[in-house]
DNA sequence: AAGGCGACCAACCGCGATTCC
DNA sequence: TGGAATCGCGGTTGGTCGCCT
């Protein structure tokens, strides 16, 4: 069984917005608001696709669009989010205010992933374009992705103190131990991807940049850490996982603020 | 001048997640 | 509670433009 098309492409308009359709666009949604997209195209009186609005409005007529070329921060924090994130753009958008997900993921596709991974221009100059190009970040965080509507469902934890599995549960609210538990073999794709999913978990539970629970998450992150040190008793990490951590701490620093300023994130 | 080619980017498509009834 | 409707995301496509030969 096929799936069924989300709306009859019949006598609907393709390709390219005229002035006129993004007019009337804008001018509908200015006076009712977003949402209902399948609805929008009849009572806008649009020969359009209620997605095809949706995408226009998104990633085009919104009047918080940035216009112009990205700037050299942005780029920056663009190519480090990707590092940390992998190709989620939508989060990355999330991250550079005016920006959107699809200017992103076209940027990323054009000009930074020969710029970071210069070899995929090499293989186009050898006439091997064709190939699957491995594009793949290294240790990218594969964490669910997530609407902050919903409270997130944490991961098994381990102890810390007794590294057994059998205390497993939410981590402390009552500011009374850790905000999180680490396994003491975890590597560090595993140490980053279960500290950001306690992160969500303690977002949600508006635990999450509580002063009674210590501050910023850089500041947990560096107790956590040190902590998770000791028990390995004072194994060194190595630097770049330092500088992993680090950045990954700057990116959830931000959350944070948007968080508590208002600004929905993720 | 014109055809070929590649870069760019807006728009489309399919699918998983979420919401609604 | 389950299925339909809707939303949102990421991958892909295709039109346009500019450069090169």
């Amino acid at each position: 069984m096929g799936r069924r098309p989300c709306c009859s492409k019949e006598g609907l308009n393709r390709g390219a917005w005229s002035a006129r359709e993004d007019m009337t666009l804008t001018e509908y949604i200015k006076t009712h608001g977003e949402g209902k997209w399948r609805d929008l195209p009849k009572k806008a009186g649009l020969k359009r696709c209620g997605k095809s609005c949706r995408l226009r409005w998104l990633n085009y007529l919104r009047p918080d669009i940035k216009r112009g070329n990205i700037s050299d921060d942005e780029e920056a924090l663009i190519i480090k989010l990707h590092k940390l994130l992998g190709n989620r753009w939508s989060l990355i958008a999330g991250r550079l205010p005016g920006r959107t997900d699809n200017e992103i993921k076209n940027y990323w596709n054009t000009n930074l992933s020969k710029k970071v991974n210069p070899q995929n221009q090499l293989m186009k100059i050898n006439g091997e374009g064709d190939m699957k190009l491995d594009l793949e970040p290294h240790k990218v965080i594969k964490t669910k992705a997530l609407r902050c509507t919903k409270v997130f469902v944490p991961p098994p934890q381990v102890d810390i103190k007794t590294n057994s599995t059998e205390n497993i549960g939410p981590p402390c609210t009552d500011g009374m131990c850790s905000p999180f538990s680490l396994p003491l073999d975890l590597n560090i794709e595993d140490l980053m991807s279960s500290f950001h999913d306690n992160y969500l978990f303690n977002l949600a539970n508006e635990t999450v940049g509580d002063s009674d629970q210590g501050g910023s998450t850089s500041d947990w992150l560096g107790e956590a850490m040190h902590e998770w040190r000791e028990l390995r008793e004072g194994d060194p990490l190595e630097s770049d996982v330092v500088s992993e951590m680090r950045d990954l701490a700057s990116l959830l620093d931000c959350e944070e603020e948007w968080q508590q300023s208002g600004t929905k994130v993720l």
